[in-house]
Parts: structure tokens; sequence; C-alpha cells
DNA sequence: CTAAAAATAAACCAATTGGTCTAAAATATG
DNA sequence: CATATTTTAGACCAATTGGTTTATTTTTAG
């Protein structure tokens, strides 16, 4: 990685947190400037356009996003494990984010919505992905003989990544993970009613 | 209502599916006075400042959204009808929102999140309130002899509210509301379930 | 070590931002 | 109807917006 892609790669970095805490709208390029201590050619440079560049910094945040969601269910062997996993990680949200300023889909994907319709095909394109994942893990768990073979695999992804991303939400906007931890239980006792 | 008062509820009215749209920081009073037809002097003689004129919009968008909720909940008269009227209204979303641009309760919360504390307390407050309601259908069900005594209603409400939102989510992300469907599914046999 | 290429800082730009002020117009009240 | 009050339009403000350009520095490659 020569000089130009680790600048490029640190403004990225470093931009991602301010956008999704403060929004594309309510981010200015100065706003960045400050925070990389780059000059507005430096940035500039680099990117076309203030667009071009929310856009990479999407790209890297799902990036983050989808290596986070391996990493915690990778440490564990058996399907019932890494839903366990993925339990305790959320029951503890939104401590341990990879991108500070809560739930990046939720972020942009409520500004992008009306807004930005590439953004808005990226945030689709995450959401699918974690519901696939979901739908994989509970096909894994059918394979390895933990769960029922009729256990419907895309009904409950469905159930398991809205009520999550509900949850967030709450949790975020009451500053309390009291709701989260029963929607945890919830799906916990839906994971029981399937297993073998 | 004189009208100055008549001109203060124009233009919150007028601006409240902008700001929706758009997000409070990406939208210009500028907007506003395009849509209102107003001049600078008209919206600033009404409101002291863009923050104000916001926080006096999501008052107006909350209060639109419970009044929505209590009239399709009221064409019913028995809990189970409500809540069905309730799934049949979902299962058209984003068709017939009161405030267009998406849920309020995600854009505006999204945004404020970090950036406007008043505000997220606002939207903190209207998820209380749309989940108190699904507690008290619940309760009023049980009152009434249609749902099981032990049919925990706080959980339910948990349940139905961020599986909902969640679902509200992905529908807007995916212009589809396939998942929305499965959903309500999902809930319907939660009620059934808890049915006498 | 040097020459070509890449990356950068900073001055500069027109347009737009949220907000103020004043004079004129509309309204309400006696 | 007349007067006091409210409401409004629009000029004006300094600051900031996203973006460009140019001259300089830094990096890379031969």
């Amino acid at each position: 990685m020569g000089k130009a892609e680790k600048t490029r790669q640190f403004i990225i970095e470093t931009a991602a947190p301010i956008f999704n805490r403060k929004g594309v709208a309510g981010t200015a390029i100065s706003d960045i400037m400050e925070a990389t201590r780059l000059a507005k050619g430096g940035l500039y440079g680099n990117f076309s356009s203030k667009e071009e560049m929310v856009l990479e910094v999407f790209d890297y945040i799902a990036e983050q996003e989808k290596m986070n969601l391996r990493a915690v269910t990778a440490r564990e062997n058996t399907a019932t494990g890494k839903f366990e996993a993925l339990f305790s990680y959320y029951a503890k949200y939104p401590l341990g984010q990879q991108v500070p300023g809560g739930c990046p889909m939720i972020n942009f994907g409520a500004e992008a919505d009306d807004t930005n319709p590439r953004l808005k095909k990226k945030v689709s394109e995450l959401i699918q992905y974690f519901q696939s994942r979901i739908e994989l893990l509970v096909q894994f768990g059918k394979d390895a003989g933990e769960f029922k073979k009729d256990w419907d695999a895309q009904r409950f992804a469905i159930m398991m990544f809205t009520m999550l991303e509900g949850a967030v939400l709450v949790t975020t906007m009451t500053n309390s993970n009291k709701q989260m931890l029963v929607v945890l239980d919830i799906l916990r006792q839906e994971m029981k009613r399937h297993r073998k």
C-alpha cells in the first residue's frame, strides 16, 4: 500500500464515525478536514466529491460490520454457540460497536431513503447480507443435527433481524438496553423451540 | 384561531414532510420558504430558530402518528379486531402514511441520536407511547376474555414494536413489503397462541 | 541521486447557510 | 372607522457550504 492508498484509507476510517454520527448532510467537509488534519486539497485529491467519499465510507463500514459479524460467530463452532455469541454481543449494545454512532443501517438508511439512491442500495445489500448469514447459520445447525429440519430458516432470519434492528433503535433512543434483553430472550426461546 | 396561529400551523404542516424526507440538516430554511411561499421574515416571525421549528414539527408529527394509531384501531371493537386492523394497516406500508417520507421515529431518531438531545427525547416518548398502547390493547383483550390471562403484555408489546420498526426499515430500504408480510404473519401466529 | 509523478496546502470561488432588521401591510380592537 | 398591534416581505449580514486551481512539497522509480 503506497502513500496515496494509505492516506485514502486513513481518510475513510477517520470520516466513517463522523458520517455515522452526524449524518451525511450534517457533516461538513471542514469536519473531515479537522479530524484528518488534512487540507481541502488533500481530501479532494483522493475523492472527487463528498458523495463519492460517503459511498466509499459506507463500503468500509459495511465491510467492518460483516467482519464483526463473522468474528463474533467464528469463536464458537456449533450453530447454537454461534447464535448465543451473537445474542451476548447484542446484549452489550451499543458497546463494542465497530463504528461508533449507532447502527449504520439505520443511520445511513434513514437519510439515504429519499435523498441518495446509490447509498440506499448499499444499505439494502448490507441488510440482505446480514439476513442471509442468519439463514445460513440456521441451515448449518440443521445440517449438524442441532435444529429440527422443519425450522423455517428464512422466516427466523427475518424475525431475528427485524427485531434486533428495532431493538437497536429503541435501545439507542431510550439509553437503555432493557428492551434489547427482552428481545434476546424471545429469540433464545424461539431457538429453543426448534432445538432437537 | 387567529391569522397568526393559522400561519404557524400551516408552516408546521408544510414543513413536516420535508423534514421527514430530507432530514433536519438536509433541509434548508429556503426549502421551507419555497414550499410555504413565505419569506424569511414570515418564518422567523413565527419560530425563533430552525431548531425550535423542528421541535414543533415533530410534536405535530407525533400527534398525527398517535391519532392515526387511534383511528386505525377505533374502527373495530374487539382487541383481536383492533390488532387485525393494525396488521392490515402495516401490510400496506408505506402506503397510507400520515406524514410521507418513511417512519418519523426512524428518520428523526437516527439523526437526533448524536446531535439533538431534545428531539431524541421526543422520539423516545413517542416510542413509549406506541408500546404502551399495544400493552393496553393486550390488557383490553384479556379483560374481555379474548386472550389468556397469562399472556405477558409488555413482552408482546416489545416484540411487536421492535419487529414492526425493523420491518419498516427493511421494507423502506428494499422497496418491497415481502418481509413485512412475514413479520405480520409471525405476529398473527403469536396472537393466536394466546387466544382463548 | 535525479527526474517524473503523485500528493498536498492554501488561496480562492460563487452559492448557500441560518439569522436579523426595518419598513410596509394586514389584522384585531376600541 | 381609526388606531394599536401583529404579521409579513425582502434587503441585508457574516459565516459556511462544496468545490477548484495553482504552486509547492513529497514520494516513487530509474
